[in-house]
DNA sequence: GTTAATATTGTTGTCTGATGTCTTGGTATC
DNA sequence: GATACCAAGACATCAGACAACAATATTAAC
């Protein structure tokens, strides 16, 4: 009992693709003008129905150059919802945020951190370079050492904001584990950090982080 | 780059409906006119966001009566962002936050704003002085005001992360509204920060809006 | 007074036509 | 060849108008 035409529309698409086999994954539909004269709807009405088919994952519209029939179509039924509510931030964002939160974390680190805090947060730094002797993927170890600093600040929200950006960076980021260069930068980086929060030096702490985050970010070829 | 407007709309009103709690799961959104209004987009933009939000399963849309927020939708994304909204932090923990993101954030906006975007602080910023002159409470003003310049950044995660922390401040505070003494200092922080933003300064934007925060701890006598 | 028919109001649904913007490929120029 | 520019094709957005539907208020009939 659909009575949008949109929705009609979107149902009258799915079907050309799923059962006539009209438009295969990867082929491109009639543009825009054709496929409503078809329909014998609107464009305005065809491109809610073209929204509906592109949230549900069926199509994928490339501006400019036209709709096509998803590639990876068929296999995931079940998908579908909600791939908005993730948090879908571009990793350039996510890297300035870094850039932005974790210098001053390590200024308030440095100011606040208790000894034993301090003595972890090395611990933590020279795991991170036995990893690395090891050949080891580095990135738990070096998310722990930097967690450690965020916990330092004794700024809650602070402590959990690190995550979730960390975490909106893994969700995006599969690339990249190819430039392992960047390695020994990441080892000196951190030993400057180290040193600097030893001395309880906030303004060198955060300089040491912004530069250990610009390299990342360099790594990754931004910036 | 940039991204479509119907997509940017539908995570507008996810953001609304998710982290700022604008609208509870039953609840009607505002009429389409209304609702693209305020958006700044035109109708048709505003209902193929909708669109998408309803192939999501996030709203419903009935004929001739309106669009609400599904009742069965759950706003569980445990991952997220808005997982930091339930985090219940010390208010000098949040300010601090503050302290750190926004006179970046207002570093970038004047950096990278479009003069439209400048043009609709400058807006923001004189309404917050007729509401004060005329008695009124300023905090929804004053967080429009805010808001905006965040969204200059034109980094999303800076977009997103804003509205919680001062959800976080709301859940926690409610004293401080005697001390009027501070709503000049508010006046002028503004006007002084909109005049770094038109010139473009970066660097005079962040220390103003640096000084602004300051201000509003000092009013909470914090610090 | 009760009830049924009818307006009114508010909202979503659809259409038309124009303009903006991006992508791509071709062509001219050097 | 390489580069810069141009034009066509396609999606993106807009503004305004009217239609269809739902809920409510008003009126008419009894």
């Amino acid at each position: 009992m659909q009575k949008r035409l949109s929705d009609r529309a979107a149902d009258d698409i799915l079907t050309m693709i799923i059962i006539e086999k009209r438009f295969l994954p990867g082929e491109k539909l009639p543009n825009e003008i054709e496929l409503s004269e078809e329909l014998e709807i609107s464009r305005t009405t065809l491109r809610e129905a073209v929204r509906i088919l592109a949230a549900n994952g069926v199509v994928e519209i490339r501006r400019g150059v036209g709709t096509f029939v998803r590639e990876d179509f068929e296999m995931n039924e079940k998908k579908g919802i909600s791939s908005l509510a993730a948090v879908k931030t571009d990793i350039r964002d996510l890297y300035e945020m870094r850039l932005i939160v974790e210098p001053e974390a390590a200024y308030y680190a440095a100011i606040r951190a208790s000894d034993e805090e301090i003595e972890h947060i090395m611990q933590l730094g020279k795991q991170i370079e036995f990893e690395i002797a090891d050949g080891k993927d580095r990135t738990e170890a070096e998310r722990e050492f930097h967690r450690a600093i965020a916990k330092a600040t004794h700024n809650e929200f602070m402590t959990k904001l690190l995550p979730v950006i960390y975490q909106a960076i893994d969700q995006g980021v599969e690339l990249s584990r190819k430039k392992r260069k960047a390695i020994l930068d990441t080892v000196q980086d951190h030993k400057v950090i180290m040193e600097f929060l030893r001395m309880r030096n906030g303004e060198g702490a955060k300089s040491a982080m912004k530069i250990h985050i610009l390299h990342a970010m360099e790594e990754l070829s931004m910036q």
